[in-house]
DNA sequence: ACTTCCGGGACTACCCGTTTGT
DNA sequence: ACAAACGGGTAGTCCCGGAAGT
């Protein structure tokens, strides 16, 4: 397997390899200016910092700013465990399970990741991304993005219909669920138990889907 | 009781009167840039055309047009009927009508209705959203937001319990296959029936709804 | 005398007489606007306060401001004792006596009715003068315009050397400690005693002054 | 003592060191845009001359202006010897030199200067100052500001009561002879000898304040 | 006299491609 | 090689003024 040493489009190669030192230089970087920028939202707001501001007080050129994130909305929006690790959970799951259970421990075990690594970060994150309108829109569409993902690895791997209605439905759903529980989290302060406020939503789901169920025709 | 003759917070009085027929000329004015704007749009693209050329199709100033659109993206999303019209068909629904029913009649009305008035406007819009990432985004939120605005409406009206999970949660299921239905008829250059469309992906909800259910626990 | 009903470029006639009742609407509403506008500068800051706020907050609208004032500047800079009562208390000077005297008896009474009519007003609009770069060059500029003013007036009523230097530069030495003793004031809150703080001020400039007499050539 | 490589704030180094080319390139630059401009206004009028003009004039786009000078005006107020070079006279001074000679040496070499160096220039800048409100505001504020520097330096490295009035009285005394040198001359295009305009001035000012010293209490 | 409509100019923020310097 | 500086361009906001309507 040859290696890539740079990639052209931002995307970085699915089995980087012999980068990796240099990759795991990127996310220190990355996550000093993340931590340099959260703190400038904290203190005057997100419109009211500018990317200068941010690059600033990393000590680097807004130039660089941009090298290292695409835009100033996805500074907040990255973070450590990005897309891949997700996916290699979901390959990790045995194919016979049924959709919602995979569906669910994924979502699970990732988000579980991200709180216990640095709960104040991400509770930082969630609250920029419920209360920015560009970033809430953001974070929507990054979880429907997911979906899509999601659905068409799934659907590739297990046999299902042609079209996948079933999983995009599923899938969102889902994330409805999800959505309410880190909204309640937040509005919290981040003080009461995330994935505690994640199964009563996905019990709420299930009663639901129950009467949706008896009320669509068939 | 006496009317109202001025409202204090600069916007439009909410049961505008006086102004009604300013009102409308202030709708045609927008109904001729938006025309023109995606007239643009699908000559040469949506970055690719500036709110300069927009405003010069128009033969409007540049500052007129953002008088008109907040955004260069609102140009896009704005239509006739905003929220107020679906608002309207949600409390004309007999408050006993089961929860799913009654939120599935009015996105098929509002649908229809944008469908009927003008449905090539729609198909260059919808196509639009699904295509530029950050409309798609901006698509996403308003879906969202109307969820929000629609449950707290119903939260009100009928007796639900106090933290309305199940609102939110049956609206984003049923959004997720508006979603879906309006993804393949804009893929399929608006050819197919958009209701039908809706039809099959609430039938496919519905399906993996009774999954779903079978699968939670209890 | 013939009576003037408007003045097309902003100044009122000097012996404006017929309008007298509607100088004084007037004079209201302009009071109205700048209470509303002060309040906001105060919550928000100037910069972030617009012009249509400050309409909306007077229940007027942002064109008719800019009736009132000719700039948003000059809603910080106005007061209801225009110039022309400080020329009128020039004139009722005794013609025989010493130039720095009665300059500083008119500075005297003129910062003494503002202060004692409105302190706070007064506090507020000097905080903004000193605190906002272009307020504080309006403000500078005013002072100077004042002193030529003045320095025509009494060069055409005294007899004075053709080239009026020495009013001139008196003036600037009188505002020079007007300025410090302002400065003062508004950094204190008011607190401290205006007129007071002016006395020690002078009494400095005294004795500058006379060092001053002692080292120049001559 | 190892040398600073970087500057934390943003701004260039105190000391610029290792930019010192791109420095003068800079000032270079400055000066270029600050010729056309000066020739723009000539010819149409300040207020008549858009910024895109004088960018167009200079071969830049608009956006490249406002990096070289904050604003429109700062194109006109600014020159190459900025406050450094007079902060550097100043402490060249002998430190037991009486006040006013101090400011006046400083005055008269930084006026010299200018006028040496390139007196059409100066005329156009001097004039606009006196001509154009807004710019006659910045350039009185530039003044006042430059004896607050003053004398905070003089007040630190001469002994002087903590509460410096004497300095900015007479810095502002003197600022009013030098003003009133400059709008002779202004006024005059610049055909009179301005050094000796100012030597009258000063001494005007040098009778006055005997004139004041007496008047004074005390 | 006050309002609404609309234009225009100054200015800022984000973001990007290119060059320059180390 | 890597980062900084440079320059450009577009979206968007604010101040302000002219014109027309009520």
């Amino acid at each position: 397997v040859a290696a890539e040493t740079t990639s052209a489009d931002g995307k970085q190669p699915r089995g980087a390899r012999s980068s990796d030192l240099r990759e795991r230089k990127r996310t220190r970087t990355r996550l000093m200016i993340q931590t340099e920028a959260l703190r400038l939202f904290r203190e005057r707001g997100y419109a009211e910092t500018t990317v200068e501001q941010i690059a600033d007080a990393a000590a680097i050129s807004p130039r660089t700013f941009f090298r290292y994130f695409p835009s100033k909305e996805d500074v907040v929006m990255w973070d450590e465990y990005d897309d891949p690790v997700a996916l290699d959970l979901l390959e990790q799951r045995p194919p016979d399970e049924p959709l919602v259970e995979t569906l669910l421990a994924v979502i699970r075990q990732t988000l579980a990741g991200l709180h216990q690594h640095d709960p104040a970060r991400l509770l930082a994150r969630v609250q920029l991304m419920y209360g920015v309108p560009e970033l809430r829109a953001r974070f929507v569409e990054a979880q429907t993005d997911g979906i899509h993902e999601v659905a068409q690895l799934l659907g590739r791997e297990r046999e299902l219909p042609a079209d996948d209605l079933s999983v995009a439905v599923v899938g969102s759903a889902l994330l409805g669920a999800v959505s309410v529980a880190l909204d309640r989290w937040q509005k919290d302060e981040g003080r009461s138990d995330l994935l505690a406020l994640l199964d009563r939503a996905t019990d709420a789901l299930g009663a639901s889907a129950r009467d949706l169920a008896a009320k669509l025709p068939g």
